[in-house]
Order: C-alpha cells, then sequence, then structure tokens
DNA sequence: TTGTAATCGAGACGGTACGTCATGTCTTGCG
DNA sequence: CGCAAGACATGACGTACCGTCTCGATTACAA
C-alpha cells in the first residue's frame, strides 16, 4: 500500500533500511507510557518482527500475543507494558517495516505524463497487494483498522495521510501541467483512482490485475459522460 | 450496502424480515450437511438474531459462538452442525436480515436523470453505513470476508453480486440514454463510484458525508481531464 | 497420621481399596456444585493422584494448578470447576488415599495392653510420618488447614475427626479396664499423647524416633506429680 | 508463642521494639553475605515492619516480595539482597518483634506453685494466640517452618530454643520444690503441656479456651493412669 | 401407533489464549 | 557501593472460549 509509492519513487534505493527514530506506542497508551528511556530496543524490534512474520505465517486470526511473545524470546509483559492491544503491535511492526515512515516523505514518479506514472504505479500497487509476504498482514492490518477507530486515526496519520499527500502532490503536478481539469477535487480524485483497486483487493471482489488497472485509470481520467468531440 | 437499494426501489415497500427460503450453510459444510429436513427452524432464527444483536452490541471482536448459543437459548452444538465458521452464521445473518437476498433481484430507481438517482442511492447508502444499528455488524461482515476467501466468494455471488447487476442495469440504462459515453466500462464505473464510499466508510480515511459522496459522483461523471468545452 | 490407625487395625488388610462413593468437592463450593452426574470420575482420579505425586516430588511451594492438570492430563478448567481451592484437592488426595475415609470407621488395636498398644501404633505413626513418600504432602495438608479455617472444619470432621474417635475408644476401653484413672478426660489424654509426637514433627523441634515416643508414653501415662508409694 | 513468657516475666517491664543486635540474614546466604556495613538499618527495619503488618492484614498465602518492598518504600532488591527466602523475612520480622531475642533469656514466673504459675502461663499464651494481631502472622510463620528444614533450625535455635529452656528451668524448678517427680523427663514434660495447646490453634481442632489448657495441665500433672491412694 | 433415529438444550471435557501478578535477575541513575 | 525504581524472561494465576463429546428429552419419520 504505502510502501508501493516508498519502491517507485526515485530517491530512495532500497527497502532495507534503519528505523531512524520512532519509539512510543501507536495511540494513546492505556497507562501513563513508562519511562521509555530503559526500553529495551533489542525486545520491540523483535517483538515487531515476530508479529509480521506470524501474521504472514498464521494469519490474522490466529495470531496470539501468546504467540509473538514465544517467537520473538520475550515475555508477555513486555509486549503489554508498551502496546495497548494487538492491533497497535500490528501498527507498530509496519511503522517498523516503512523504515519508520517517518524519514523524509514519500513521492510519486513524475515524467510529466500522468498516465504512464499512475499506471506504473498501480501495477506496482497490485504486485504488492499480490505478493503473498503482504497479503496477509495487510490483511491484518486493514482489519484492525476497519474495527478500531482509535488504530484508524494513526493510521491515517502517520502511515496512510503521508501516502495520500504524495498522491495529491502528482496530481496537483498533472493540474499545473494541464494534465487535469482547473475545478477537479484532487482528494476525491485520489480516492476515485485508489478506492477501486483497493476494494478489490480486500473484498475479493474480483480479479486484481494490472489490465485492471489500467481500465480503472482510463476511466478515472475520462469520466463517464459522453465526452463532446471525439476522443 | 445492499440494504440501501432495496430500500430505494419503488417496488419494495417494506423491510419484511422473513427469511423466504435459505437454508442450508454459507459454505461447503465440514460434514455432509444433515437431513435438513429434521432441523429447528426456530433455532435457527433465534441464532442468527442473536449473532446480529450481540454484533451490534459487543462488536465483532467480542463475539463467541457461546455467546451466541447462550443469546438465542440454544446449545452450542447447535451452531456447529450447521455452521462451519462464525462468518458464515454471520453471512447467514445478513442474508436473513436482507429477508433471503433471494427474492426478487433488487432495482435501483430509474427516474431517468441519473445524477439524480445516483444522489439519491449514495445518500441513503451513508445513511445506512452511519446507522450504529448496522455499522458494527457490516464491519465484522467486511472483516470476515476479508480474511477468508470462501466466505468472500459466497458474499460475491449471494449477496454483493445482485447489488452490483442492479447497479450496472442503472448505468446501462443510463448508457443507453445517452447519459454515459458508450465506450465506458460499467464494472469499473460501479467501482469507481462506490468505492471510494465504501473505503471512506471502512478505513474511515475521512468523513463519511452525503456531501462527500456528491463530489464524487460529480467526479465520476466528468472524470478528471480537462473536458473541451466550457462544462 | 489417619493412615497409621487403619494401618494397625487388625480387620483391615490392606491399604489398597477402592474409594466406595465420596464424589463432591470438600469444602462449600463457590458456584452451586454443578451436576455430578456428568462427572468424569477417572479425571478426578487423575487429578488427586497426580496432585499427591507432585507433593511428593516438588513439594508444597511449588505445586501448581497448572502442574497437576498437565500430570492429569486435564484441562485446568476441570479443576476449578470442581474444587475451590488447591487445599480443597490436596484434601481430597488425601481423602481417596485414606480409601474413601468413609468405609467402616477406623479402629486401634486392642491387646488389653493399654501400654503395648500405645507403643505399636505409635511406632507406625512415627514410621509414617517419616515415610519420604508422605512427608512432603502431609505437610502440605497440615500447612492448608492451618491457613484455611473452612478446610481445617473439613479436616476435622472427615479425616482427623473418625481417627481421633477411634483413639478415644482404645482409651475408654482402658478405662474400663481399670488402666486408665476414671476421671480423665479422654479428649485432653488423647491430645497430650499425639499433640507432641504431631508437633516434633511439624516444627522439627526434635528428633523424632520410637524412642521419643516410648517416652511420650510413660510420660502420659504416670504424670508428672511424684507418685505416692514407688511406682 | 515465645512473646508471652517475656510478658509474664517479671523482670521485664515493656516490649520495647527496638532489635538490640541482630542483623544478618537468618539462614546461610545465597551469596556471601555483602559488606553488611553499607546496609540501611531504617530499610531493614521498614521492611521487616511492613511484612509483619501485610501478614496480619493479607495472610500468608497473599504475601509477596514485592508488596513489602512497596509498602515498605524499599526496591525489591534490597530484600533480595539482604534475606535468602520470603521465610527468612518474616522470621527476621518476628526476631525483630522479640526485641532481637537477643536481650537477657526469657524466663517464666516462679511462685513457687507450679499449677498456678502454668495457668498463667498458658492462659497468656491462649489470649496471644487467639489475638487476631498475632494469629495469621504466626500461622504464616508456623507454615513456613513446617516446610523448610532451614528455617525450621534457625527458629529452633533462636526462637524457640531459648523459649523452651526457659519452660524447662520452670520445671526443673518445681521438681527441685518436689512437685515433680525426680525421673520426670523435663523435654518431653514441656511438650506435654505445650503440645496439645499449640496443635489445637494450629490445626484448629477444637476450641481454644483458658479453660482447655486447665484440662491439659490437671491432666498432664496427675497423668493417666489410676492414682493409688484418694486422689 | 410405535419404534427408532436424528436434533435439541445443556454442559463437561482437553485445550489455547487471555491479561494480570509475582518471581528473581538485571540495569540505570541518584546520593 | 547501596539504594529506589523498574524493565525483563519466566511462569502461574483464574477466566473465557474453542470445538468435541455425551447426556436425557423431544420430535418427526418410517414401519
Amino acid at each position: 500500500m504505502w510502501e508501493t509509492v516508498r519502491e517507485l519513487a526515485p530517491q530512495r534505493k532500497t527497502r532495507r533500511s534503519v528505523l531512524t527514530g520512532n519509539v512510543g506506542p501507536v495511540t494513546t497508551p492505556h497507562r501513563p507510557t513508562p519511562s521509555a528511556t530503559r526500553r529495551n530496543e533489542a525486545s520491540r524490534r523483535a517483538i515487531l518482527a515476530a508479529a509480521f512474520d506470524l501474521l504472514q505465517e498464521v494469519g490474522y486470526a490466529k495470531l496470539s500475543i501468546e504467540g509473538i511473545a514465544a517467537r520473538a524470546g520475550v515475555g508477555k509483559q513486555t509486549i503489554y507494558r508498551w502496546w495497548p492491544s494487538k492491533g497497535a503491535v500490528i501498527f507498530d511492526a509496519f511503522l517498523m517495516l516503512s523504515e519508520g515512515g517517518e524519514g523524509e516523505p514519500p513521492t510519486l514518479p513524475d515524467s510529466g505524463d500522468l498516465e504512464a506514472d499512475l499506471t506504473a504505479v498501480l501495477h506496482a500497487t497490485v504486485a504488492e497487494l499480490t505478493d503473498p509476504r503482504y497479503d496477509r498482514p495487510m490483511r491484518a492490518l486493514a482489519t484492525e483498522i476497519a474495527n478500531d477507530p482509535e488504530l484508524a486515526a494513526a493510521y491515517s496519520q502517520r502511515l496512510d495521510g503521508p501516502m495520500k499527500e504524495a498522491k495529491r502532490q502528482r496530481l496537483a503536478s498533472a493540474q499545473r501541467a494541464g494534465q487535469l481539469a482547473e475545478d477537479v477535487d484532487l482528494d476525491v480524485a485520489v480516492e476515485m483512482i485508489w478506492g477501486p483497486v483497493l476494494n478489490r483487493w480486500l473484498q475479493r471482489s474480483g480479479p486484481l490485475t494490472a489490465e485492471y488497472t489500467d481500465r480503472v485509470i482510463t476511466t478515472a481520467l475520462n469520466g463517464l459522460r459522453p465526452r463532446p468531440s471525439g476522443r
């Protein structure tokens, strides 16, 4: 999802990188977050890695705190101490994976040709959503977000937000280049392009292919109404 | 979701709650479905009603088979005998609610004015998605679908399918009336209109208002590209 | 303790025998005791046996419900369902061991010679208290009794009571035979003979030997005051 | 228990609560006892006081090191550093309470009338064992002693020993005064008088009253056998 | 009309996981 | 260095549910 953009962005080379800073738990902590200075960084990482791996292997329904703790070689309490819910752990796992999500903000490629750029980005998105390494974990995250408003807010702000901003920027650039109508609502435009794709993936309402995203892009750009002249 | 359409369709007056026909479990049963003639219809109904009610009250995460059985005044085994999973129970609960989903297929209103009709339908959809009676249960269903391919297939076929067909029909009608371009891919068109709305709701990525759906409709109809003439 | 008497009583041959009837838990149950008809007798026995064995092996301090359940091949809930406390399990384990404690009541040997009979009985008692198979379990029981009044009452009534009655009977018989003063308080007499022995054992206040019990018996019979004649 | 004697002894006026000398842990320490010069006396006292208080309040079963540390305003490590076990803390708490147990040794009152003196002492003992301030703590100590041989030895030597010696002395004095037979085994005599009382208390095998102790004294002095002449 | 066989409510069972508490060890920073 | 504070791995607590099972008691079909 958010990964996609990052991958395509020219300035970032690799996915592998060091988590810059992010430490604390994602949502408002149940108890006033402990000192956090004493926090064991190795344990934190082991937990998030274990969570992500288990998500791939056993799926969301069978993911247990006990399992994560065991896999991470960590006491359960260490998880409960720092995260308020299973969802928060999953969220942080994604946050870590996206290299902190907090480095320089992501950018979409801008070759000057909007349609080509969108096509490339959406092809990559489909590839990622389809990748077995990410499919189950991302469904898990989507599930938690769907059922936990607090987590949804955190997601909105920390992970989805920057990504959406990048998309909006690319469209704004196209607008300046005269490739988009001036009165187009960019927020709606973004959701109109990515919404159908995400929906197909999450609800499995149809095959999720590169060809499908092409149709979405064409349709979105042209609109539904008949076009006056040719084309 | 699917309810919406039904409500607006002129020919259906009330939300009659009697399940017409559907009996068996949703997905392929673990054991070759029992005789089914002996089945206690009252228990079946009590279970589905209890499931739906509990979904409203406690939410997806805390829904348990034991809880459903207790609320329905039914032995646990009666649930395990007829449904293969919790998700299947939830699914059937929706199926029952939508009066079997199996009466005459749903239709969208067709006043001749596509934009007006879409506006009305999407306003109703937003009202339903926002209704506290349906919000949590529908999120639960969406969650199960997202994580269980088999259930997703059943949903696609039995609940979402007919609804999507109705939407497609309405667009086809508009196409015939010259309100839609002839080369528009109707499937994509449907997903481009409803996708953003469902996504906003499920992921809480922004406020879900009637005003928002209006913007979606306008944008979808006009498309993103600059239009040659004024408009 | 109670075992002792049984062993020496002529009419009982072996320690091994079938638990006659006793089923329910020892103390007033937290929840109104479940049906008890559906109760799995095999599990019940496995639990009590496991509890007793673990008591020998790991001692009271390290005895855990989890350990008992694991050793017995039983779910924890099965223990919590039928016993209100760890102490109650231990108690029932002893009850089972003493072959129900509920068959015909125990009797002390009565050869006509009180001193000889007491000597034999106390020697056996010392042997039992010293036996590594019984030492730790009995200390555990004593510990639980000391700290749980309810359990103490159950012990008093079901295990210690009959034993004490047998001792009292033997002394009454001696009284009738003119070997005991007529005005002797039999309850006090019993406690004066067995009390010092139990105390030595429980508090390890001195070596617990046959020789010691002989001195107790002599002293108790003669009393502390100087005897008028030579003796 | 041991307190009793002290209280009745004429030469001691008050229960001065200052620990005279005792410093180190009770039993052989796990690590070679630390410097002990650096030791914080205030912490030590706070710990023992907290332990005793908690024993009263929550009882033996729920006494935790964490609880003691919290109540005493002390780090857990400070407890682990100086005491090898929970039992040792309890033991030291009693030691402190009995003013070090190390001042001049305790004495029993000696009015010349053995029976009267024993009666007075045992009445006081009963009062103390019955006192809610001491009941639970003393049961805790008894429990630890029963299950920990090392602790039992320490108890025997440091707390019970001097007390038993005082009792023995009183009986020896009576012996010299011709109130006790010359061949009476004083150790056994002491245990025959105090054993039944302690047993009743610890096992709750019957009501623990002044009247009961009177019967014990009478019976012990007279013995069980019929007395030749009148009385 | 009467078996007879399956369903039903109930709930015990062996389990897994929950979220909490305590253990005993450790590390950090103050005095 | 002792100390308070408290994180940590460990492991037990007592509870909630899982999915399977067994128990009578209905209940409806076939004889």
